[in-house]
DNA sequence: AACCAGGACGTGA
DNA sequence: TCACGTCATGGT
């Protein structure tokens, strides 16, 4: 497929899911929904951090929500909520034992645990603001070296937390490219990200916006059986 | 009762 | 490098 053929239809790809579902605004955050009404959390209760809290907020929830759906993930992330406020020095003061136990609800609740130590220990050396004032690339690679974190992770992070332009590869974006043969079905990670980031302007709320529609648009039609059976939108608008 | 969900790591070839 | 087994809960 020519070059500048797929950057169209990636575009496209795009305008159609916005216009579809309208903006999604992710990521989701818990301290911005009401005290009273934390169940809202789950679908409506959408923003951008605006605090440190909320930016480990994020980074956990990224690393929770790994091979999980977002359910137990969040799930898993309110209990955590409610003991530490996602307070830095309260994460801390918590055992690996404890974590496990708080976290269970998410699934690998043993590796997770550890995941979530070592991501902790990170920011303690290196803290949220300095990670944020390095390049791209350099703060990726930082990331990277964490136990826990690979690529999709790092780039959640990236992306929602630290507001950098990193486009998030994850299985419902392979599977609609493949879907749109766009790419294979052995298209690496990076290659993927790629033809995102030279069809696309480098703008973060595009960013934000278009991972977070294909992961609307993943669950809805995209899940691994059906695999776009009734797509309302790939199917009639020749994308 | 299997199968699946917004992956990543360790291992062996 | 890369394919493959492993990790685990909760919903369908």
């Amino acid at each position: 497929m020519p070059r500048k053929n797929r950057q169209h239809r990636v575009n496209l790809l795009y305008t159609s899911l916005l216009d579809y579902y309208g903006p999604r605004g992710w990521w989701p955050l818990i301290s911005i929904s009401s005290d009273t009404d934390r169940s809202g959390y789950h679908v409506k209760s959408y923003g951008y951090p605006q605090n440190e809290p909320q930016q480990i907020e994020i980074c956990l929830g990224a690393l929770l929500t790994q091979n999980t759906n977002w359910e137990n993930a969040s799930s898993a992330l309110l209990r955590l909520w409610e003991v530490t406020r996602f307070d830095l020095n309260s994460l801390e003061q918590l055992h690996v034992h404890q974590l496990e136990q708080i976290i269970k609800p998410a699934g690998y609740f043993r590796q997770k645990a550890i995941y979530i130590v070592e991501f902790l220990n990170f920011i303690r050396q290196k803290s949220l603001v300095e990670i944020e004032k390095n390049s791209l690339k350099e703060a990726r690679y930082a990331l990277l070296s964490i136990k826990g974190i690979g690529p999709e992770t790092a780039d959640c992070m990236l992306l929602y937390a630290f507001r950098k332009c990193s486009f998030v590869v994850d299985a419902y974006t392979t599977r609609i490219l493949g879907y749109l043969n766009i790419i294979s079905n052995q298209t690496g990670y990076e290659e993927v990200q790629k033809i995102f980031e030279d069809s696309i302007p480098q703008e973060l709320s595009l960013y934000q916006e278009y991972h977070a529609l294909l992961v609307e648009h993943g669950k809805r039609f995209f899940s691994k059986k059906q695999y776009g059976q009734n797509d309302p939108i790939l199917n009639n608008q020749n994308i």
